[in-house]
RNA sequence: GGCGCCGUAGCCAAGUGGUAAGGCAGGAGACUGCAAAUCUCUCAUUCGUCGGUUCGAUUCCGACCGGCGCCUCCA
């Protein structure tokens, strides 16, 4: 099997992927707070997720992979008070939501998604061990802390000097409870508002909920075990979140909580990071409406590696749009064709290297999608020549299903309706008489009246063909 | 202040110590009644700037300029 080559975090360098047990990569994405539709800069990451675990499973590997639901945290239990509502009403809709959007996005779905409000016993029971451990307190607050201090190679992920929170940096409100002020909250002591919206759980240490990044290390060893080999998530998660998570595992079981750190860059708009807090964003829902193709979306968040930030703009949609508009005519074309050559065997055969090697860099998408508009090229300018090699063209087709199955950029088809076909069928067969009697401008008026409604046609030696393209 | 990333054609974007993939847009041609689709050719002597290392740098080093991010909730 070749080597599958992933960068590092937590080493900062390109490293051979293999998992532990040689089968199976146990995956572990962090997933969306559901307080809010996730807008399209969190569905970067999760698109790059899922552009991993397809690669990965490209290469051979069976994928187990968890994403978390956060469903309780500070958000959630604002909008709950406000609205009076309880946080699992809040949280339902949003959930559903986002499994929309993921489908809308072709993203395949994880193996699971935890919910942290069911992991509170084995939260619970994780801050026990801390405790146990001696890397835990409870304040005057009655909050449970991690003591970083207690936990030697805290900041390795991030390289922050714990010492030097300098000049410059937003520096935190003073939590006058904590020994040390980058100590991070295990186990938060329930509030009048936290009871009332039903955020808050019993525990040896009193009424109380869960701290941010306990949720995942609990969920991540029950449903994966206590080391993992890849953990993704945003770059902004590095710190404190991923840290935080490392310190917390690994404090409990003495081994190390993820063998491999992937973050994925932010998506820019307006050359800042998309982010509510900036206003400048935007989701699956507002794509939905300007009736952008899944296709489109996945060819633009491919088209820019995942390590580098990407400004989403219209003209950059546009080209997107346009490119996928190619892929799909060509998945049309190579469905209908009905032979190849020596030469489109030998294009998908250097199609398929080049495209498994561009994953297997370090998921260099780019590079993947430009192999197969090379050899959307090249099996084009073969198809022209009409070929009747069965046998190519199967490996063709091969090829090109193989890389669609990782890239997913095929648009689907526009839909139409029983009586929109009968009327193009019927305008059809009268241009078509108008071009027998060479009438052209009937026949173009015709065509005309099919532009108006969406549909364009193409004239092949085989006849008419024609499509829904709004 | 600390840590880090980025700057390649009109736009988007790979990439390598040995002379610039791919997409979009543009130009010319083939095909077509005309189109569309497709194909062919074309479109950066040049990779932010200035130095250095080297036989040779876009690729390595340094400085500078410009942009972005993390250090706080955050994908």
């Amino acid at each position: 099997m070749p080597e599958f080559r992933l960068y590092n975090s937590m080493t900062r360098t390109v490293e051979p992927f293999t998992p532990a047990d040689g089968e199976t990569v146990r995956m572990y994405a962090c997933g969306p707070t559901v307080y809010n539709p996730a807008h399209l800069g969190n569905f970067r990451t999760f698109l790059f997720t899922d552009l991993l675990r397809r690669a990965l499973s490209l290469a051979g590997y069976t994928v187990k992979q968890v994403m978390n639901l956060t469903d309780v945290d500070d958000k959630i239990i604002k909008r709950a008070t406000d609205q009076k509502k309880m946080v699992r009403d809040v949280t339902e809709p949003v959930i559903d939501m986002f499994f929309a959007d993921r489908d809308y996005l072709r993203i395949q779905p994880a193996e699971h998604y935890p919910r942290a409000t069911d992991f509170i016993v084995e939260m619970v029971d994780l801050v026990r061990r801390l405790e146990k451990a001696g890397v835990a307190y409870q304040a005057d607050d009655k909050t449970v802390y991690f003591a970083i201090d207690k936990f030697a190679g805290y900041g390795r992920l991030s390289r922050l000097d714990t010492r030097e929170l300098k000049a410059g940096a937003r520096v935190a409100q003073d939590d006058y409870a904590k020994e040390n002020a980058q100590d991070f909250a295990l186990w938060k002591a329930a509030t009048p508002e936290d009871e009332a919206c039903g955020a808050a759980w019993d525990s040896p240490w009193g009424r109380g909920r869960p701290g941010w990044h306990l949720e995942c290390s609990a969920m991540a060893m029950s449903l994966l075990g206590e080391t993992i080999d890849i953990h993704t998530g945003g770059v902004d998660l590095q710190f404190p979140h991923h840290e935080d998570e490392i310190a917390q595992s690994e404090a409990a079981t003495g081994k190390p909580f993820a063998r491999f750190w992937c973050h994925g860059e932010f998506l820019l708009t307006d050359g800042t990071k998309m982010a509510k807090r900036v206003g400048n964003v935007s989701t699956v829902e507002d794509l939905r409406a300007q009736r952008v193709s899944a296709a489109a979306v996945r060819h633009l968040m491919f088209s820019t590696h995942y390590r580098k930030q990407l400004n989403l703009s219209g003209a950059a949609l546009e080209a997107s749009i346009e490119a996928v508009r190619r892929v799909g005519d060509f998945a049309e074309r190579l469905a209908s064709a009905t032979g190849g050559t020596a030469a489109l065997a030998e294009a998908a055969e250097a199609f398929r290297v080049e495209f498994d090697a561009a994953l297997r860099d370090d998921l260099n998408a780019p590079r993947a999608q430009a192999a197969l508009f090379i050899f959307i090229n090249h099996a084009n300018a073969e198809l022209d020549t009409r070929g009747s090699d069965m046998g190519s063209l199967a490996a063709a087709r091969e090829a090109f299903a193989r890389a669609v199955g990782v890239l997913d950029i095929v648009p689907e088809q526009q839909g139409v309706d029983a009586s929109l076909e009968v009327w193009v069928e019927q305008q059809l067969a009268a241009r078509k008489v108008a071009r027998g009697r060479r009438d052209f401008a009937a026949a173009d008026q015709i065509r005309k009246s099919l532009d108006e409604k969406g549909i364009v046609v193409e004239d092949t030696p085989q006849g008419a063909r024609w499509k829904k393209v709004r």
